[in-house]
DNA sequence: TGTTTATCGATAAAAAATTATTTATTTGCA
DNA sequence: TGCAAATAAATAATTTTTTATCGATAAACA
């Protein structure tokens, strides 16, 4: 069970959204999900079988149960803190966007170097209180929504922080101590193939 | 230079961000790319020569040349349109965004069932002008920050309206006619990477 | 009870992506 | 001019990921 793949990790969630959402049968195949989600069925199974042992020729899986185990693997039982560092625009959203609590992640608050943004009350506080917050409330998970040129800075006093893992909006390379992982959110990437797309379909 | 693979398409973007920032040299070799992002020199070599042939031995790549190349490829030149559906937290700070111009991407419009959150003069209308908008300006592509439950509607609604690439928000499998692209951006896949990875750190 | 069928799990094959190696080219310099 | 160094480009090897195949098992049903 050791040591599942990142694209295993990447489908996971999307099984389990699956399973949620179709609450009619108590039992599921992996033949089903693949269908449903237009994917191959022995890389569902496979998947599945990373995580899950419940699966019962002729049956399928439970539903229920593999959605606990799905929810147990992906860590959204155990809560985790995070901080934002970044109040502008996207980063407000996230500070106020409560969908990620179904993930295990609560985002407590915000930090911004820009004065003018700080209200304490709605939990936005000066950069400078950062470590002590971090510190103090064993803090693990950053987020940073602040512009390419601060970013590795905002990621150096999260790395100071005591942070060990990143989840970075700012479309840039940030450099981190080994133990420390960096997610990046390529919202960009996610544009190239868009528009990609749109001009393979323009040019054929 | 036909079909590009996906996992180059997803790395462009970094060369891009890397060769803005660092803009002292007149000449990038792969070596130092590589060497900047992590990664290995011959696949930075690999990924720019589906894009480029300004490569020079001994020089490297002209750092002008790359960028335009970089950003022509990636389309963030010709400039796009796109609405949204769904203006809530995130829909919002997407609207308002002004991040993804700099890609080529322009939102134009925000659409919603809701009808207290509609508000001609910022660009919010309600869903049932979609389709004639959408029309009119020959719009293609489509974002989706509804929630789970609404997805598929909108989905639905984008595609009637002649969108052909939708980037996805919710965490949700779309069905879409085969001539249409769906890019989920796997929000949930981040964070069960991070959440892992604050997990295993614990277990060992 | 035996047969059929759907499905899992394991193993094998194929495809794709990454990394290593070799070759060729260009520049700088003795 | 000739040699050394740096590097792109081509090719080969390796690894990872995806897909296919096969055997085993459990349920349904004659």
């Amino acid at each position: 069970m050791r040591s599942i793949s990142k694209s295993t990790l990447q489908r996971l969630p999307i099984y389990l959204s699956f399973l949620k959402q179709h609450c009619d049968s108590e039992f599921v195949s992996a033949t089903v999900i693949s269908k449903a989600l237009s994917l191959n069925d022995v890389q569902v199974r496979k998947d599945l079988a990373a995580i899950s042992s419940s699966g019962r020729p002729k049956v399928g899986y439970c539903r229920c149960t593999l959605i606990l185990e799905l929810e147990n693997f992906l860590g959204y039982n155990d809560n985790e803190n995070a901080v934002i560092i970044g109040v502008g625009n996207l980063g407000t959203a996230l500070l106020n966007y409560e969908g990620f609590e179904q993930y295990g992640l609560q985002v407590i608050a915000g930090f911004d170097i820009d004065e003018s943004k700080i209200d304490e009350k709605r939990k936005i506080f000066h950069i400078s209180k950062l470590k002590d917050l971090c510190k103090r409330l064993n803090i693990h998970i950053g987020i940073i929504t602040v512009n390419v040129e601060q970013a590795q800075l905002c990621c150096d006093e999260l790395v100071d922080a005591g942070i060990t893992a990143i989840w970075n909006f700012a479309p840039t390379h940030l450099n981190v101590p080994s133990y420390v992982h960096v997610q990046r959110e390529n919202m960009a990437a996610s544009l190239a193939i868009l528009s990609r797309h749109i001009k393979d379909n323009k040019n054929n």
